[in-house]
DNA sequence: GGCAGTCATCGTAAAAATACGATATAGGCG
DNA sequence: CGCCTATATCGTATTTTTACGATGACTGCC
């Protein structure tokens, strides 16, 4: 399980434990504002269409919801700002994975509720 | 474990499960609905006291926030109309109380991601 | 170098969220 | 009944979010 990245952005599995606590008041800011960036239907659906494809995407996001292309630029900014995804710019496109460590955290906060 | 529920407000135990679909259209919109009404560290911190205190409290809310009672009482509002807590008027006062199904329903599309 | 494609950022308008004080409502108590 | 307490709602100001088109930056190709 040393070998390359089988994607040219999205990075290896990284299954280092979240040590940090699920509750106490950084743990209800950091809740908050993962819970903010999930706020919105169109960021759900970025985010499912970035597990579907566990591969990376890119402009594909824009043709698949109904949004122009610069909204579409700024939900993936909330969702990046906030942790969950990865952009990674390939030659003339920007390629977008999920960051599963961020994604595990979250559950991690949420299964404290 | 059949005995009545502690509190006046609280409902006893439902173990129904939620057949409803953790992903598709309808999930996105009702997880988007969901994460945004948890989308602010004061709403977070009322759903943690809730969960501290199992039984339900009232007007104590306001003391634990720095916040004045109108605003809590608007992220009250915000946490009801999603679902995740439930209020019942005790009295004068009112009693706010965690609606477990919901928050089963958070975890379960949370987890679908 | 010039051009086309991809994406981010800017500027902006409209809508929604946030917070507060003031006011209404409703229950319990003297 | 009149009053006090607890809570919801209203009105409002400020900030943030959302959405779009226009523009800018960068890449790859001719």
């Amino acid at each position: 399980m040393t070998a390359d990245p089988p994607a040219a952005c999205c990075p290896p599995a990284d299954d280092r434990p979240d040590l940090r606590p699920v509750e106490g008041e950084e743990a209800d800011v950091e809740l908050a504002a993962l819970a903010k960036a999930i706020g919105h239907p169109a960021r759900v659906q970025i985010l499912r269409l970035l597990a579907r494809r566990s591969a990376c995407v890119c402009g594909e996001i824009v043709e698949e919801l109904p949004l122009a292309q610069s909204t579409v630029s700024q939900h993936l900014k909330v969702l990046k700002d906030a942790g969950l995804i990865r952009g990674e710019i390939d030659g003339p496109r920007t390629c977008y994975c999920l960051e599963p460590r961020t994604i595990r955290r979250l559950k991690a906060l949420i299964g404290g509720l």
